[in-house]
DNA sequence: GTCGGTGCAAATGCTTTGCATTGAT
DNA sequence: ATCAATGCAAAGCATTTGCACCGAC
């Protein structure tokens, strides 16, 4: 899955996140019937390292310097797999390509993205997630996860410039 | 732009809305010296029309049957523009395709999706508006609009499926 | 020896673009 | 005549898939 409201453990660097969800990705795929292989392990390695939001080849181009290189279809692949074990989320900013970020043992995260510059600022709020689950009792629907995103101007761009679209 | 907190009118029902946005898109056409054309009139009908998300193979096929036929290059081409006249905004439900919606004249929409159906169940709540400019004014960013997806599962699906993962 | 995994190249499918034609002013 | 709009077909591009080869058990 991808959204966590109360994730089981709170990391506060990569290094110390590496090793739990190498276990979580090892687990999933060994209760799949699948393998634990150096081309997966290398490709979540780069994604932890990297450690923000992501395309595929950017994986790619940071993988391409080092020994562990692998083919685009191997990330794509590895990518579907990531997701299903609840580690990694599809971010949704723009259509022309998917972006991903890691989500295991995270807190959701919102973003707030600037409309003149493009500028992203992730955070946390408690309230978002209060009101989210509020909104779904008022229905009746099971809450599992959220996406807010927010558009604004961030305060250092004041000057006048044509808004862009939200995508 | 897209979001619009304050729309100029609060139109009830499709018939009444057409004229002004019609106005609207030809305003924002003779801005640019550009021509408020049968095919761009009829594109917009159409999407008024439906009156929901929707995505370009959807148009072509609705237009097809009736007399003012486009090609399909006219409405991808139509629709960047609507897209600019702030008429409409994508959606970004899933990373596969493009789907757009009207946001002209309407209060801003919220989305509670269904994981196992993928049920879509569109809401206007004014609390996510009040949060989401507390939250820019905590940081000093002036709202300009916001897209907020609730993952949950509809009461209607209990049965035990295999969670899927949001896009 | 069976099965899954990988890389490569080819295929897919949405979207964009080039171009010749058409239409409005 | 000029300048933009349209339709068609071709091109682009991110993503997926088919297939031959490789390696672990």
């Amino acid at each position: 899955m991808s959204f966590d409201a109360e994730p089981p453990f709170k990391p506060t660097d990569p290094t110390e996140m590496m090793a739990p969800i190498c276990s979580v990705f090892r687990r999933f795929l060994k209760s799949r019937g699948l393998k634990y292989t150096p081309e997966r392990a290398a490709i979540l390695d780069a994604i932890i390292d990297r450690d923000e939001v992501f395309e595929v080849e950017e994986i790619l181009l940071q993988m391409t310097g080092s020994a562990a290189r692998v083919s685009k279809a191997t990330i794509y692949r590895t990518i579907i797999l990531l997701t299903e074990a609840g580690i990694i989320t599809q971010a949704l900013f723009d259509s022309k390509q998917s972006h991903y970020r890691l989500i295991y043992g995270r807190e959701p995260q919102d973003q707030m993205v600037c409309m003149r510059t493009g500028k992203l600022v992730e955070f946390t709020n408690e309230e978002v997630i209060e009101l989210r689950n509020r909104i779904c009792k008022e229905l009746g629907w099971n809450p599992i996860g959220h996406r807010m995103h927010i558009y604004a101007h961030s305060p250092e761009d004041s000057e006048e410039a044509p808004p862009s679209t939200p995508e």
